[in-house]
RNA sequence: GCCAGAGUGGCGGAAUGGCAUACGCGACGGAUUCAAAAUCCGUUGAGCUUCGGCUCGUAAGGGUUCAAGUCCCUUCUCUGGCACCA
């Protein structure tokens, strides 16, 4: 009987589905566990190989628990709202609810042919009403408690997309969908407050089993900095005064401030500018808006800026020093306006050159660098002793940070504050396939939200779905969706027409799985204390910021509501790496994609060699968290071990008895151990080295006649089958079993079982192998010593020589140190 | 520039401080075959060899240790993230 895995694993696909065996049910004896995938958005080129490695992965890993006795929570959904889904409609043509359908059905197939074990009854779509009712009723609970606000301000803005964009989705300036350059827009924005949690998510990572890679980057995006508000006097030219807040980690440095930069947006500007400087600053507050962020931000760019002919008092020594306007100064970030210090800044520095400012040194230290005159050739960043101001003079700059600080605040005239880099979240989208944002714009009553019982508000069925480009969304244009009553006072009022991004409906769909079709709420917090937080969340690198940090949010927002008693979705986080190939295209070794022509398609792989070998090959191909590369002759070596797997099972079937040598109990237990130890390990690859290791031995010359134990066969069928389901039932119906092998439980091994009488130890002499001693694993340090030193290779490198010391490791290994 | 991660045969990769290169691919030799494919067996880091072995070898250099791919320091290269955030 020959190993035909096209047949066995359409059988089982059936099967499974047949009995339901993958269906998750509360309430049952057995402590649970929570697998999850990232839901994909459905494409329209389907999976390829790169895809698959995920799935695998989770699948093995959520099979595994399984056998060990967990009731398994492992579903799969479609994330089908926003612009991916969207695009792929516009580039085809079709209407996207059609399209979006179309591509699901499409990946759903495509999903099945992995032979995983989702519960397909708990299927769940961003974009069905159902759900996204929901998505709405949390950005009502949102509205409610303040954290969703509209504002006017310059926003990213994809012109390919037509949409605003978060920052999260500005990839070093260009849009993370279609890599386009993106400009600003001054547009009337939702926005959701995710700064006012900024500290419990940067501080909450610690409670996370994540990859340090991605708390590391979620920390440097939060951009947590502590520092100080200082208030400078700013005289404008026609002898009005303003205060003028400036943020800065620096308040050591003070006495060294010579000017002052604010950001060509901050509102003084124009108060303060006087007559001769007018037309200049003017022309740079166009030029600057002009420019993209990219531009804006690059650092290799010059420093640029203008005089505004105004001047502001230093609060520590009442020096009036020259107010500048320049782009390096961000308006979003701190106060949007800086003290500068050229002497102990890079940035102040070059800029000070440019312009020939004053540089004053503040910090001395041995390591400044000066040119032989004793000016500073480069900006002294470091810490150092204090000069040149006052009565702060020969203290250090770490004390001196507190002590100016508190002198000034005193007088009210500092104050120690925290500022991130993380922005408030901007979550209207200028497009048609998202989740219509559930507001009513009234004349009289302003925001007003729609009542919780007409949700879902609908998403129009509509002609045009194409982004305009004016920055309405294309719902504008439809009366019949715009045109409403008010809630509160019943009068003529708009609908909000901007939609929600992508990212709305993924930041909470894990607490949807438990019960996906519950009417009365988005979900049941009682039941959802049982399976939250998720226990294993498998996924890509790229959602590092973006979803991650997003449904962090959510979560942390729905906990303070009351709606849940956990404020982090995720326990454990595993990112795979990427499946890369050579492209043609670019010449490289790349991540596979359409785009670069390098994609793998795992359809005709199935057909040849099975899902059983292309799911082991996934596993093979390299460590899970790493990129790897494919090779298309690599899935041979795996079909091949497959296939004498399969051999070797029924081929032992004639070979049953009560009894099995002592050989093969040991490497069976060892077998047991290494494949449960590297599981747990998430090492897949090495785990199946480790079968192909036992195999190998299984075919050995000398076990050719050996007799077996049923049982130990069927042990060696529930370890694969993690692996290889299909093949595992199949081979354990076979076997004469009448249950599915996933009703077994992983088996168990002996450590006493999988030792030897007979140790090889090898054998050095200052540290280089000399020779190898075979003997019984007890044997003292003395003996083996002894046995050592009367070999034959070993007394050629002791002879004549003074031995000053000999090292035994029990079972590892013998050091003679000679001289 | 800053912060991570990585660098091991022809290739993918393996090694709780203890025999470097497990396992797989490829290559070579053999068996089987009219022949090929498939399959099976053997060899496969480099150099030297009196065939017993010896020398070198995990990006480069140094250090700790009886012993280093593994720990420490310096440097180089690659990948990813951040990048005027005051």
């Amino acid at each position: 009987m020959k190993y035909g895995p096209q047949k066995i694993e359409k059988k089982w696909q059936k099967k499974w589905q047949q009995s339901g065996i993958y269906n998750t049910s509360d309430n049952v004896d057995k402590p649970n566990y929570y697998c999850l995938d990232m839901f994909p958005y459905p494409s329209g080129s389907g999976l390829h190989v790169g895809h698959w490695r995920g799935y695998v992965l989770s699948d093995v890993w959520a099979r595994y628990k399984m056998l060990q006795g967990y009731n398994l929570l492992h579903p799969m959904g479609w994330d089908s709202f926003g612009l991916p889904a969207e695009n792929d409609a516009i580039k085809k043509g079709i209407h996207p609810r059609i399209n979006t359908k179309k591509n699901i059905d499409g990946i759903r197939a495509q999903l099945k042919e992995i032979g995983a074990m989702y519960d397909w009854s708990r299927e769940i779509n961003t974009s069905s009403p159902e759900y996204y009712k929901w998505t709405q009723w949390i950005f009502l609970q949102m509205f409610k408690k303040g954290l969703a606000y509209r504002k006017m301000m310059p926003i990213n803005w994809c012109p390919e997309c037509k949409t605003g964009l978060a920052n999260e989705e500005v990839i070093g300036g260009k849009c993370e969908r279609c890599n386009t350059d993106v400009t600003k827009k001054d547009m009337l924005q939702w926005m959701l407050k995710i700064t006012s949690y900024a500290d419990r998510l940067l501080y909450d990572l610690e409670k996370l089993a994540w990859p340090t890679k991605v708390k590391t980057m979620q920390s440097n995006w939060i951009g947590r900095s502590e520092g100080s508000e200082i208030v400078f006097k700013l005289l404008a030219p026609d002898g009005k005064e303003f205060p003028l807040n400036v943020f800065t980690t620096r308040p050591d440095t003070l006495f060294g401030a010579t000017y002052v930069v604010l950001a060509p947006e901050h509102d003084l500007v124009m108060k303060i500018t006087d007559k001769e400087h007018l037309n200049d600053v003017k022309k740079y507050i166009e030029a600057a808006r002009e420019e993209s962020d990219m531009e804006r931000t690059s650092e290799t760019k010059d420093k640029t800026g203008v005089f505004t002919g105004a001047f502001a008092i230093n609060p520590v020594n009442s020096e009036k020093i020259p107010v500048w306007i320049g782009d390096y100064v961000l308006v979003s970030y701190g106060t949007g306006a800086i003290m500068c210090v050229p002497a102990h800044d890079e940035r102040d520095f070059v800029f000070a050159a440019k312009f020939n400012l004053p540089v004053r040194e503040v910090i001395t230290s041995g390591d400044s660098k000066k040119d032989s005159s004793g000016n500073l050739t480069e900006a002294y960043i470091e810490a150092g002793e204090m000069v040149n101001s006052e009565r702060f003079n020969g203290i250090s700059s770490e004390e001196g940070k507190n002590r100016i600080v508190e002198w000034l605040a005193g007088k009210k005239l500092a104050e120690k504050t925290v500022k991130y880099k993380l922005r408030d979240w901007i979550f209207s989208r200028q497009r048609y396939w998202g989740e219509p944002i559930p507001i009513i714009i009234c004349e009289k009553c302003g925001e007003v939200p729609v009542p919780e019982d007409q949700l879902p508000v609908l998403l129009p069925e509509i002609e045009n779905y194409k982004p305009s480009g004016t920055g309405e969304s294309p719902l504008a244009v439809i009366p019949e969706f715009v045109n409403t009553k008010c809630p509160k006072c019943e009068g003529p009022a708009k609908r909000e027409t901007n939609t929600m991004p992508q990212w709305a409906g993924s930041s909470w769909y894990f607490l949807r799985y438990p019960e996906p079709s519950l009417e009365t709420k988005p979900f049941n917090k009682e039941q959802l204390s049982h399976w939250m937080p998720v226990d294993c969340y498998v996924g890509g690198i790229e959602h590092a910021i973006l979803h991650l940090l997003y449904a962090r949010f959510f979560t942390k927002v729905l906990y303070d509501c009351g709606f849940l008693d956990f404020d982090e979705p995720f326990k454990k986080l595993f990112n795979q790496g990427m499946v890369c190939k050579y492209s043609e295209k670019s010449g490289k070794l790349e991540k596979m994609s359409k785009s670069k022509g390098n994609v793998v398609s795992p359809d005709g792989l199935v057909e040849r060699y099975g899902a059983d070998a292309v799911r082991l090959y996934e596993l093979f191909i390299g460590p899970p968290e790493l990129d790897s590369e494919w090779s298309d002759r690599g899935i041979e070596g795996v079909y091949k071990f497959l296939r004498r797997l399969w051999d070797w099972t029924i081929s032992s079937n004639e070979k049953i008895s009560s009894s099995e040598s002592q050989d093969f109990t040991r490497q069976l237990h060892i077998l047991i151990k290494n494949v449960s130890e590297r599981l747990e390990g998430f090492r897949f690859n090495t785990a199946i080295s480790a079968f192909m290791e036992f195999i190998n031995f299984a075919f050995s010359e000398n076990m050719k006649n050996e007799t077996l134990k049923l049982e130990s066969v069927g042990k060696v069928i529930i370890l694969i089958s993690p692996f290889a389901p299909h093949l595992a039932e199949e081979l354990w119906e076979k076997t004469g079993h009448k249950d599915s092998v996933f009703k077994a439980s992983w088996p168990v091994y002996d450590e006493k079982l999988t030792e030897v009488e007979n140790i090889e130890v090898p054998v050095q002499v200052n540290g280089k192998l000399r020779a190898t001693l075979e003997v019984i694993k007890s044997i003292t340090e003395e003996d083996i010593i002894k046995l050592a030193l009367e070999k034959e290779n070993i007394k050629k490198f002791t002879d004549e020589k003074t031995i000053f010391k000999k090292i035994y490791i029990p079972g590892k290994i013998v050091n003679i140190v000679v001289k």
